[in-house]
DNA sequence: TACTATATGTGCGTTATCGCACAGAGCGTA
DNA sequence: TACGCTCTGTGCGATAACGCACATATAGTA
């Protein structure tokens, strides 16, 4: 297993608003109203943004940290139903009226991210206006990668889920560098410790990925893949239909 | 096995909007509005209301049928998503502004539904009024219900998930009889039908079902949701917690 | 009443994953 | 440099679910 470096330069002055796709498809109107207001929040590793039936009293728009959604069983098991980067919000629940969601918000990878007060983007919500058609569509490629997950955890191998997620984790991320242990991947998918250790292995010696001591490399993203089961490239495709990069003009559903 | 009576009598005549939980809860203003265009359909077993990727025309509001909003995989196999039935309404991607999921919609167990164009409901729902908070709330539910199914997916055995089934299809139909084979519940499970059977013989054994060809009678509710996973329960209250005014009608009739 | 298609039951070897136990390896700190 | 904690590697029996083959039962129809 080769050396990895270890340490993370990450510099908080460069960080700015629009690192979030979702915020930086906003247009100047509504961004000049909101961002006097967002605070940008340190994102350390393993932070619980909310629990299950929690009232959130920020959302939360990641730069570059990514957060998983999890449910925590009763017996303390755990499974990863979405994650969310700087392509995405946490805290939908909000604008969707329920307040509290069913699932717990873990920060899987440290970084940074924009806050807003909950009332804040209620409010803006409310004007039922560009903000509102974004989050809808935002939610609904939440929703895609939800129900591709509960798919490839009836009938994918964990090396294949392993791919898959490495992936998405890969589009959230700045390098082809993850800085996560094997355990943490583990409880993600909701699967033994070692079985990702088996298939981490496996990777390895594909030439896919290089990793050591809770740091992970991807060498060969197109491979992962190859290797990956459809599941990625559904969430992919999807996301990409529902939220084109740069800015699309929300028209409005009529 | 037991006998069971084969024949299902539906009458037409004594459908009415307000069978569907998220039409009866809208104010008389609106329902004025909509219920002029709703059109009674019937909805035959296996029909499909849209498959991937497909633009829908209408919306449906089920009265006393269920629909399985499912993904097919690229070899065919399949797994359910989240189920529909008087509870809630097909089309919600209409509103959130992607026009299409990822998923098909099949009819799981033959009923009516009423339908609206979808130019209809969008145009109620841009009026950004009661009509669009309710749905946003109701999109919330089936976003539980989704990651609850792929929790299950990860966690729980081919009994405890069959239980789980049994009780969400339940809480969608007038008596405690399933027409459904076992097949079929196979496929949304996303396991074999062996598995199935299998399981299904644990719970007539344990006296909670019986069933034959294609006919499922549950004789002891109560014990189906003893033996099922924490996530029927947490679907349940989820849905309450949100929409309160959609009331069971295991309950009301029960 | 007999036939046929469909639904359900059962057996059996195979596989993936699990649970557990423990061995090594790498990094931080004393 | 040595210790200790965390992370990763590996072995092994147990188990749940699979794929396949085929037997049996039932409803509907000829």
């Amino acid at each position: 297993m080769p050396k990895l470096a270890s340490q993370q330069c990450i510099d908080p002055k460069q960080h700015q608003p629009t690192e979030n796709q979702l915020l930086k498809a906003l247009c100047a109107e509504v961004q000049e109203r909101l961002f006097p207001h967002l605070e940008l929040v340190e994102m350390p590793l393993g932070k619980v943004l909310h629990e299950s039936g929690e009232v959130l009293r920020y959302v939360y728009f990641p730069t570059d940290c990514i957060v998983s959604l999890l449910y925590v069983m009763e017996n303390g098991a755990s499974a990863e139903i979405s994650v969310v980067g700087h392509d995405g919000m946490i805290g939908i629940a909000l604008l969707m009226g329920g307040e509290s969601t069913t699932s717990r918000a873990l920060v899987q990878s440290a970084g940074y991210a924009y806050r807003l007060p909950g009332q804040r983007i209620k409010s803006e919500f409310n004007r039922h206006g560009e903000l509102l058609h974004l989050m809808l569509r935002y939610s609904q490629a939440l929703i895609t990668q939800m129900a591709q997950t509960a798919v490839c955890n009836r009938h994918h191998s964990i090396d294949q889920q392993l791919c898959r997620w490495l992936l998405l984790s890969l589009d959230r991320l700045k390098d082809n560098h993850l800085v996560m242990t094997q355990e943490l991947i583990a409880n993600m998918l909701g699967v033994r410790r070692e079985g990702v250790t088996e298939a981490a292995g496996r990777l390895h010696k594909q030439g896919v990925i290089d990793y050591s001591r809770g740091h992970i490399i991807v060498t060969d993203r197109a491979k992962l893949e190859r290797l990956s089961c459809e599941c990625y490239g559904v969430v992919k495709s999807e996301t990409d239909r529902l939220l084109p990069l740069s800015r699309h003009r929300t028209e409005s559903v009529a």
